[in-house]
DNA sequence: ATCCTATTTTAGATGATCCTAAAATTATTT
DNA sequence: AAATAATTTTAGGATCATCTAAAATAGGAT
């Protein structure tokens, strides 16, 4: 028996869970989860043992939280409205990438099984959202393109730019401003050993420096 | 200063007030706020001290509310959020006029005005929804079409269908099995004098018969 | 092994929203 | 006008989500 439907909060707390697990191996502390949702420890220790109390999470005082495979499945249909629902913004009524995250926070909680499958029709079934991050599908499978941070590259080597690691608005109007689109090629000419700052190529045109920061949250295919 | 955003609760008791107080004179009574909102009359007696509180209503003990001209102007806010998204549903997703309602319940509380002037540009800037219902504009303003119920038509008269007074799916499912939308000329070829059923005819083309009950919430055009 | 510090949990409070049961008020009938 | 019925409010309590301050624990440094 499924238990009652999770409130937005607990879906809150339920995806940030999500996202800290994913990538690391241990337990998800409490403190990284207020950090995350900015509100206190003392609340995130709450939550987390109401979520426990549900089956989403493994818990243990002191210990953190280990998200179960039931929690997985519960984020992943919120990542999932998240997602599609950014898709919907961008493509449909022509807000930027970087205005969408907010208003998807408040969409990605409404109930309608429906709505979301009719949605993701109404799209053309995107693979990925505006930030080049993949929509699972309805039963929580998610798509993973092989792909690494531009960083990473060196002299000569390129990849297609596939995603944003930070989604802030900052940095998503500065790629705007230096016109770094997603699904452009990029070429690394030349890093720069003092710094790691890199000079590149997008799509064999335009040639441009950029900050070792700046490289470090762009990923791009692995070729 | 207009005081801090209205929670959801907020929002569904302000716009339940809004829609009893239209058309009626006096105050609207706690009994019927609870009712339309399947609460207890107790909840319904705390929330309109708060909404007085806020200026949002005017309230003495025992005498029922009256919502203030502030008060209104938000509860249009959140139906005008609601019947566009209702047309976003009926004409993008293809939902059926009897499914919208719901899914408009939680949509018509996200918050964000810029997402909303965009869906209605998307949509072609709708004058009504999939019920026939008025959308409110921005500044609250709500075109009235001069209606009446075909109920009160005689012998030989015609009308425009504009809207349903019940907004019940299972009404909404029996025109649609009589094949009666939206837009269409309805005449009434004959009135029942016993039970004030009738006979009529859909844009000159399909008679049939339906009951004093069906027709009392079909409102059609004054001409 | 002990101490110190940083992390984490608990205790206790608050506000929002809801309820039930009892009290107060208003409306209707005799 | 008094009695009765219906409506409405209050009292008191529950749950959720949050906080602050204090206590407990863990992990690293001496
Ligand atoms: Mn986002
Ligand atoms: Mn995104
Ligand atoms: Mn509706
Ligand atoms: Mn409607």
């Amino acid at each position: 028996m499924p238990q009652t439907e999770l409130s937005f909060t607990e879906e809150n707390y339920l995806k940030a869970i999500y996202h800290l697990s994913v990538g690391g191996t241990q337990a998800v502390s409490t403190n990284a989860i207020s950090d995350r949702l900015q509100t206190k420890p003392a609340s995130a220790s709450d939550m987390v043992k109401r979520l426990a109390r549900k089956k989403l999470l493994q818990y243990e005082k002191y210990q953190g939280a280990n998200i179960s495979p039931e929690g997985i499945k519960l984020a992943l249909k919120v990542i999932r409205k998240h997602r599609l629902w950014e898709v919907f913004l961008v493509e449909k009524l022509n807000f930027n990438w970087d205005e969408v995250h907010e208003i998807a926070e408040q969409l990605e909680h409404i109930r309608s099984p429906l709505l979301i499958r009719r949605l993701d029709e109404f799209l053309g079934f995107p693979k990925h959202d505006p930030h080049g991050d993949p929509i699972p599908d309805e039963n929580g499978s998610v798509s993973t393109r092989p792909r690494k941070p531009l960083s990473d590259l060196h002299d000569g080597e390129s990849g297609d730019f596939l995603a944003v690691k930070d989604t802030s608005s900052s940095f998503l109007q500065y790629l705007d401003k230096l016109d770094i689109q997603l699904g452009a090629n990029i070429r690394v000419m030349e890093k720069v050993e003092f710094d790691d700052s890199m000079k590149i190529c997008l799509n064999d045109k335009k040639e441009l420096y950029i900050s070792a920061q700046v490289a470090s949250n762009l990923y791009v295919s692995k070729n």
